[in-house]
DNA sequence: GCTTTATATTTGGTCTGACCAATATGGTCT
DNA sequence: AGACCATATTGGTCAGACCAAATATAAAGC
């Protein structure tokens, strides 16, 4: 549950998509506060509180005088999850952009934990790297199960950085796109998949091999 | 400039710090909006914005009955900035953390940007890699000038998703982090830098020979 | 006509005080 | 000790108001 049902929370969201699909020209000045307000049957307050969170995701700049537009280019990372799931199927391309992205952290990182790893945390990544092997088509928790096995990475590899934009891609990805997941390129996920976990899988073995001869 | 100087965003600062330094227990329960107005001197809309903000952050759940403090774990990366300069020197650590997985990045969208770049946009890229060798002691712009560069390899590589990582990077690292760049551990930074920047290279050289013999 | 200046209006930032529903607290009862 | 209930606290929201900054408008100058 990402929002809690409250009245800004939704302003909020119904400002942030119509944002996303621009509807707003980049630089333009937003509707007043009060004209805002109207329009939601809502209090200048939660409105206020909404706009607060559209500029924490870098959607707008407020300044006395009005509230402006900015490029979507020059949002926050936050704004991946709603962006995905604008339409009722996501852009293929920018799924294919982030699995590559996520992969490319997920390689880097497990190169590191492999190198920090104690036995029962290889064994613990072993037991992940299987569960996540069987790829049993629907899998609405296939994401949730992944960024979970890329904070676990980040957890044994005692990296901060990654745990926290997994936490990100979690809050903004998983939760949202779960039940869109089989409508999304399956075949260039399954090779990103199979990328990072055969490196995965390469690195335990050598590992294994090193304990078992020391 | 980050920050608009407003009440609401001083009261978020100050609030933000003393959650990263742990002055408040993970799951322990926030002063209430009305304390904390009353000790900020402001109204309850200002402190709400302000806790708006740090919600946003993943560093509060507020709930009718009490707003609860998050583990840090559990947070943003947009807490990162605020994270390394919550001493007078950045821990060590983290910073080097940070290029690890910032290297990582950049390294993985180096390779997308080199296929898909034309002839102009190689020119554009070697220039900005020779400046970026050129390191040339105290650089306070150096983190800018990487950012940017990692900011055009996403353009390049047509990757909204390490565009956006680049922003948030940018705002959250780079403009708090200028002045700190010296204290920072060079060796490291040089040697990611280093790593790289040679990928670039090669992979540059690469396409010329391919250019110049087509 | 066009630019410049002065005026009026709009807008965001803040404050005060109030009401409600959900939560937490403390005491009571078993 | 644990379950239950009345009460105080807290977040969520609303209404109306004031100020300073920014904008839009009208007036003046060329």
């Amino acid at each position: 549950m990402p929002h809690t049902n409250t009245k800004s929370h939704e302003i909020a969201d119904i400002l942030r998509t119509e944002i996303l699909r621009q509807q707003y020209r980049s630089g333009e000045r937003m509707p007043s506060e009060r004209d805002l307000a109207s329009r939601f049957d809502a209090s200048r307050g939660a409105v206020r509180e909404a706009l607060s969170q559209l500029e924490q995701l870098g959607l707008i700049n407020t300044q006395p005088g009005g509230a402006r537009v900015r490029d979507i280019e020059s949002a926050s990372i936050a704004i991946l999850g709603p962006l995905m799931v604008l339409q009722d199927t996501p852009d293929p391309k920018l799924v294919d952009q982030f699995l590559r992205t996520f992969g490319a952290l997920a390689a880097t990182i497990a190169r590191e934990a492999l190198e920090k790893a104690t036995p029962e945390q290889l064994n613990r990544m072993q037991k992940m790297v299987v569960s996540l092997s069987n790829y049993y088509g629907g899998s609405d928790s296939k994401h949730a199960q992944w960024t979970e096995f890329l904070k676990y990475l980040g957890s044994v590899a005692d990296n901060l950085v990654v745990r926290l934009i997994s936490n990100d891609l979690q809050a903004q990805f998983v939760e949202q796109m779960a039940e869109l997941d089989l409508k999304s390129a399956p075949a260039r996920k399954k090779q990103n998949v199979n990328q990072v976990l055969g490196l995965v899988r390469q690195g335990l073995s050598g590992k294994d091999a090193e304990l078992f001869f020391s």
